[in-house]
DNA sequence: ATAATTTGTTAGATGTATCTAACAAATTTA
DNA sequence: TAAATTTGTTAGATACATCTAACAAATTAT
């Protein structure tokens, strides 16, 4: 059976290949917080286990089966932050953490309950893309709010970072799922951006449009 | 902190003790499902805690501090039950092995919202009262309805076991909780019990009325 | 292109939860 | 009560997931 740490790696390792960057020892070591020497010996177990491929001194990349089981996980992610916001009336910013216990529920029952009294839903809280039973994503075009040209007008459709602090500073500054962001203005110096939501003109970091997915 | 492991073998010492026969090695062997020397170690580590007391070849009691995180699980499993059958739509014979893994999860915020969806309640679907955050249990006087005495007339409220074939079977032959029984006539033989629920008479078992618990 | 730095690997230890084999105590049975 | 059985314990092994210390390879900077 697929431990707890299998899972995470696997998560892990998924979610760091859709990066341009790839999935690295130490990407991964510092993302699940893991020294290095402990991702080695567990990404060679699951090299063994033909759910990663991996050559020394090179990154790691999932077999087929192994990105399978990664998108399970996904799913029973999305769907469970999803079923806590719609179901149980839990604000977008409380959700992470607490599916990231849930998803490791075993029981596919409690999971396609959870998919029928939400009605086969397509895109979690914060915009991510939920995979399907077969693992199958829906397509999504997605740009960096800090790539838009000054003038337009973009629907903000997702986050990067799902993390309460950033979660809790945009519904702050009343940014939420799905709101009309017009480009107002944008400092070459450092990517300061001003914009207009929902006739409100705000202000916005760099680092912070970086995380904004809009389309 | 407190891990898996740890927390079902709290469990399994409370529900034992809840048993005229108390908790034993060799039972709580069985009820887990795990050879006696692990219980042993394991029984010995709960005791250096604090959490158990025991001395060799007499049975296990869960000391003040190991009855209230005993209870904690109970109330996570009993409000995780509730939630599934009157939130989710699942039947009450569905719920028990979901609660197993579900009772697990630490976040405080996820119980705390399903109690407050579901407005304190004091019983899980099967009967059973649900601690309340302090570990208090409602008082109950339940008896058996292996023990009625003929023509008496009682209330089903509770079983004593949540597995599925059980629950399936009740289901089958009409019994639901809170239903209404008359006692027909009873067997000396074998206890074989016959009664009246809904105007409709039915034969049920010794063993099965032994696991009917009346009011 | 060599030195410095970063990144990855091996070796060996630790803690948790489990097991089997061997034995000891308590209980039951003859 | 002595033998048989059941129940409990100790010793030692294993798998999992982690660690630190030491070293090796790859990359970057001087």
């Amino acid at each position: 059976m697929r431990t707890l740490a299998e899972e995470n790696y696997l998560k892990a390792i998924y979610n760091l290949s859709q990066n341009e960057t790839g999935a690295t020892a130490s990407k991964l070591s510092e993302k699940l917080n893991v020294k290095l020497p402990t991702i080695n010996s567990m990404v060679n177990k699951l090299a063994d286990k033909k759910l990663v491929e991996y050559q020394k001194y090179k990154g790691f990349i999932l077999t087929e089966k192994g990105q399978k089981q990664a998108l399970e996980v996904i799913r029973k992610h999305r769907l469970t932050e999803l079923f806590l916001v719609k179901i149980m009336g839990f604000g977008w910013e409380e959700v992470h953490d607490i599916a990231e216990e849930v998803e490791h529920i075993k029981s596919p029952l409690f999971f396609e309950k959870m998919d029928l009294i939400l009605s086969n839903p397509k895109y979690d809280p914060h915009g991510a893309p939920i995979p399907d039973k077969n693992g199958k994503l829906p397509k999504t075009n997605l740009k960096l709010l800090s790539n838009i040209e000054i003038g337009k007008t973009v629907k903000f459709v997702a986050v990067s970072d799902s993390s309460s602090d950033f979660l809790s500073y945009l519904s702050r500054v009343g940014m939420s799922l799905y709101s009309n962001i017009e480009i107002m203005d944008r400092e070459v110096f450092d990517g300061l951006l001003t914009i207009k939501v929902n006739e409100i003109t705000t202000t916005l970091s760099g680092q912070v449009a970086e995380k904004i997915l809009v389309e």
